[in-house]
RNA sequence: CGGGGCGUAGCGCAGUCCGGCUAGCGCACCUGCUUUGGGAGCAGGGAGUCGGAGGUUCAAAUCCUCUCGCCCCGACCA
């Protein structure tokens, strides 16, 4: 491909309303062009790398066994009613009605459809296993869509679908994946975690994420180097570093106007792993009094997994309930519900006194209060390791990719049964698989970049090599450069040649920034002893070699 | 949905507080000449509903009201 050609509009200037890396470079760098919030316009270089990662997910899904098949992005209302999810999904599920007011839905996710079309084609244990998959547009209307492509409102999904006669074929199905995935990722030069997650909506029991680490990521994952735990903060466990035991006689302290944690701590000179926070929460029961340690922070959705649906209490509730201001309490002497985090049920420690004004010193669990003990804090830098006690790692990461163990949850309500030897009716066990190529495309970029720009992992790039003849108006070089691309291309590779008459400054400028892995430089003087120059993205390295060697050369760097 | 920020030429911005001549600057773009290994120089040129609507005023990019859009933080995220 020439450059000439081809649409590669560069900026030189970073679009002002770009933060993530990925983001600007990719705007700068002439791949996407923003339409509205969360909608993107993919131009040619986009595009190719797209496929690319498209063609790397076929491979591996059909290795698999899994049959490509495309559904509708447009959906009918009553298969979504049937499910439920008509209902219980809010303002992220668009929703439109045909000329005839049937209600309808643009896509989210296609666990119905799918299940839909199951229900019709699979009817005999025989029929089973199967495996189906897409590469399909999703639409969610997100409450905020964010860092380019890591967060749109209409994306690509590679989603899968596995149906089972039972939980054994389901677990194989599902081990399948996982490898599937670690290949995937793999091969697009991605570092990553497989961690467990949170099912969340999607429901069933066994979840687990790919999570690619960057700072550009909204998630957070634990991770334990000794034995390998590797979770989601969402439901990651872990346990709080151990802490001395104190010898305090129990007693009332004076703190006027202390009221935080930290405030208390400065003035008594005590750390805040000492203290013990009470946190007054109202759920559907009634009120609840969470305990956490001074150091550490209550988790609402472990909190929540306990008590149900809840949310902090008002000021005044926080009077009329405890009968002391928000900044006092302390957890002795309540008859409400009283839900401390597992690390209290040893320790001596410092609280509020349920008395304006004072705090109490030398509260022991057990002896002053007795609650229920859960992990209900969210797990940080410094804990130990529920498993094995070693001091957890935590990473921001980006989501590219997920693997959902269903069961019955869609079959049931669906009707998707089938027959199994005895002739008995039983629902198809299923499974759901995702992985986002956009997302796959921008960690890619978040994980390979430098100041002046993309560096793309060779399996993804847009091409393999860019041919960059220096001076345009020089005949040798002209003709080298045609002879090259032509080589290079006859050899099976993608080839970009900048064949546009600029200066070489642009040339190196706008190469750099695109990022493909390999450039070829033809330089006026080097070509005089028959030389041309081979970089290397990453490393800046410039071998220079005889004109005649360079598609061997290049043969060595693609296998690599 | 809550909080914050921003909207002026294709891009990046100044001007807005304190209303006033023909709305500026850099880059990009077009023409010509020179230049040619890391975003060239000189000369000339084109390009704007100042996000939109309404209002105040002799006069509005600037003040007031409403509204739309985009970004960031949070909530949410099937």
């Amino acid at each position: 491909m020439r450059f000439s050609k081809m649409l590669i509009p560069t900026l030189r200037q970073t679009p002002a309303d770009a933060e993530a890396i990925s983001h600007i470079l990719m705007l700068r760098a002439g791949y996407i062009r923003q339409l509205a919030a969360g909608l993107y316009i993919y131009l040619p270089l986009s595009l190719r790398v797209t496929r690319r990662i498209h063609k790397i997910l076929r491979e591996e899904m059909n290795a698999i066994g899994a049959q490509e098949i495309a559904l509708p992005a447009l959906h009918p209302a009553e298969v979504w009613q049937e499910t439920g999810r008509w209902y219980e999904i809010g303002d992220e599920m668009f929703r439109l009605k045909d000329r005839t007011g049937r209600d309808m839905c643009l896509g989210m996710t296609h666990e119905e459809i799918m299940t839909w079309l199951a229900v019709r084609e699979i009817r005999s244990y025989r029929d089973l296993p199967q495996v189906w998959y897409q590469i399909q547009t999703k639409l969610r209307d997100e409450a905020r869509p964010k860092s380019g492509l890591l967060r749109t409102r209409e994306f690509l999904m590679k989603d899968s679908y596995s149906f089972d006669a039972d939980e054994e074929g389901l677990e194989r199905n599902y081990q399948l994946h996982a490898e599937a995935y670690h290949r995937i990722f793999s091969r697009c030069g991605l570092k990553f975690h497989m961690v467990q997650s949170d099912p969340g909506m999607m429901g069933g029991a066994t979840s687990h994420e790919f999570m690619a680490p960057s700072p550009a990521g909204e998630d957070v994952v634990v991770l334990c180097d000794s034995c390998g735990y590797a979770a989601n903060v969402e439901l990651a466990l872990s346990n709080p570093k151990k802490i001395e035991i104190m010898d305090w006689e129990f007693g009332e302290v004076h703190t006027p106007e202390k009221r935080t944690v930290q405030e208390v701590s400065n003035f008594l000179k005590l750390k805040p792993e000492y203290f013990i926070k009470s946190l007054l929460v109202i759920s559907d029961d009634g009120p609840v009094l969470a305990l956490v340690r001074g150091d550490q922070e209550l988790h609402e959705k472990k909190l929540g997994r306990i008590i149900g649906k809840h949310r902090p209490a008002l000021k005044e509730e926080v009077k009329d309930i405890l009968g002391v201001e928000a900044g006092f309490i302390g957890p002795m002497n309540h008859d409400i519900r009283l839900v401390a985090d597992s690390c209290l049920q040893e320790g001596v420690y410092v609280s509020g006194a349920n008395k304006q004004h004072y705090h109490a010193r030398g509260i022991k669990p057990g002896r002053d209060f007795t609650a229920e003990l859960h992990d209900i804090t969210l797990a940080k830098e410094g804990d130990l390791c529920a498993k094995c006690d070693s001091p957890i790692k935590i990473e921001r990461v980006i989501e590219i990719g997920n693997i959902f163990k269903l069961g019955k949850k869609y079959s049931v309500p669906l009707k998707a049964f089938y027959l199994d030897e005895k002739g008995e009716e039983k629902p198809i066990i299923m499974g759901s698989y995702g992985i986002g190529p956009a997302r796959i495309a921008s960690a890619a970029i978040e994980q390979n970049n430098d100041r002046d720009g993309i560096i793309w992992p060779r399996s993804i790039a847009p091409f393999d090599v860019e041919i960059l003849p220096l001076n345009m108006t020089d005949a040798k070089t002209l003709e080298t450069a045609e002879n090259l691309y032509r080589d290079l291309t006859a050899k099976g590779l993608d080839v970009l040649l900048d064949d546009r008459d600029e200066r070489a400054g642009v040339k190196f400028k706008d190469a750099d920034l695109i990022g493909i892995p390999t450039q070829v430089i033809i330089g006026e003087k080097n070509l005089r002893e028959g030389i041309v120059e081979i970089k290397d993205r990453k490393t800046k390295e410039i071998v220079k070699v005889k004109v005649a060697e360079v598609i061997e050369r290049m043969k060595v760097e693609a296998a690599q």
